[in-house]
DNA sequence: AATCTTCAGAATCTCGACAAAATGAGGTAC
DNA sequence: GTACCTCATTTTGTCGAGATTCTGAAGATT
């Protein structure tokens, strides 16, 4: 029998990597809530592993700021805050802009093929399973954007981002998020990736700034009922996010 | 006795924790090898703590890319590579360029005095022990750099800034600079903060950049004796890092 | 000679148990 | 009533031992 002797890369996995995959999946879904202190003996009974694997894990999300952890005092499930959601969507938007300029810069047809593709698999998913948008929806959503990014040409920027991603979805699933707040996604895709295949680097950022703008909106809105701080908070945010990204045309 | 009772945040910082940071140092610091395998046995002996605390440490180094962890074969130290160097040096420039742009739109009086301090005690600090630079001139250097990024008013870069000061700082420190390579620090200082203080974010970000590449290239340069090679590299780098910037003056 | 198998030695990863620290309830002094 | 102290319980952080897996060298096969 042919069967494959060396065994690759891909071998089973440690105990201590499948329990930070399933901590990280738990409170990126908000299984496990924000503040939420993470006692050790509980979550080895329901993870079923040792102390030490479980240790390993919630260091390593630690690292990622999902975790945090205080002296003699355990883990707990990192908190949320409107600043920090602020503060996570002004740095994704930084670093996406980046990224997404010097894709548009060095993009080569390839990128466009997979940017293409991308869309096409994006636009071809059931975005409803019922009032939220799916899951699977959220993983190709998440693949159009790399696609565009993709071409930046920097693995240390793509680390960036994919932390970034995950930091953001929390607070979305998180949400209370009533319905899609009247957004079309599909035409919001649509002009961004024009803007990135007709190589205007300015407004390709520009929208991808509106998106990830609104969805905090959004957000924010499920949050407080005073629409009024809400509509002021954008704002502000969206004028910190144009500070540090360079000029733009008036739009 | 009216001591304290209560006992703050600086608690007897766990083994994990001191284990992380002697870690960490030894890594930097080129102590341990990039590459180099990590036997938990052997560094059980060398730093005197058992192998829980240990691979908690080394859980936490591999989520910053210091530490490489591979399936069931154990850990190494992260190796180094031309690519990675150089992307190092793009995504720091792309960073800190955002950061900057911010703070310079945002930074206010208070900002500017802690600028002026920072710069006060860089100029004010030995800067050899001899052939190289002194180890407290790099961490007042550090601290002058975080003070003119300081009023970007995003914690979250600040985290990525610091993680990309260190993995840029172990590609230093395992160079085998031979002097200065002619340059003058304190004039590249100087003219650095004269542009932010001036609000001239695209001379200050210009600046920098050229900071940060001229730091690469002496590296670079220690490596190959392919000077066009280096310069090519440099030059191929330096276009990388305007690509994913807005556009500049000419200089 | 090159490739495959075998197998002992070494290293990794994991578990259960233990010491040290934190927590919280109840009692005491002011 | 408030603040402080005391002490049992809970939880954390750590260690040593053991099961599983990897590694590399010697021998067998083509």
């Amino acid at each position: 029998m042919p069967a494959k002797q060396r065994s690759g890369s891909a071998e089973t996995p440690t105990l201590a990597v499948q329990a930070f995959s399933r901590l990280h999946a738990d409170i990126l879904s908000a299984k496990l809530r924000p503040g939420e202190k993470m006692y050790v003996e509980r979550l080895r009974a329901t993870y079923g592993v040792g102390a030490t694997p479980l240790r390993e894990a919630l260091s390593k999300l630690t690292s990622l700021d999902l975790v945090t952890a205080e002296g003699q005092r355990g883990f707990r499930v990192a908190p949320v805050s409107t600043a920090n959601l602020l503060d996570i969507t002004k740095t994704r938007a930084w670093v996406e802009g980046t990224a997404l300029r010097a894709a548009i810069a060095g993009g080569d047809r390839r990128w466009e093929g997979q940017v293409l593709a991308a869309a096409h698999r994006l636009r071809g998913c059931p975005k409803s399973d019922g009032e939220r948008l799916s899951d699977e929806w959220y993983r190709e959503n998440r693949e159009f954007h790399d696609a565009l990014a993709g071409a930046c040409n920097s693995p240390q920027t793509m680390i960036f981002r994919t932390q970034l991603y995950d930091l953001s979805d929390r607070y979305r699933r998180l949400s209370v998020q009533n319905g899609l707040g009247g957004r079309d996604f599909d035409a919001e895709h649509q002009s961004i990736m024009d803007a990135a295949l007709a190589r205007d680097a300015d407004a390709a950022i520009s929208l991808t700034i509106d998106h990830f703008v609104e969805t905090t909106r959004v957000i924010l809105s499920g949050e407080s009922s005073d629409q009024d701080w809400v509509d002021r908070t954008i704002d502000t945010l969206r004028r910190d996010i144009r500070a540090g990204l360079g000029s733009f045309p008036a739009k």
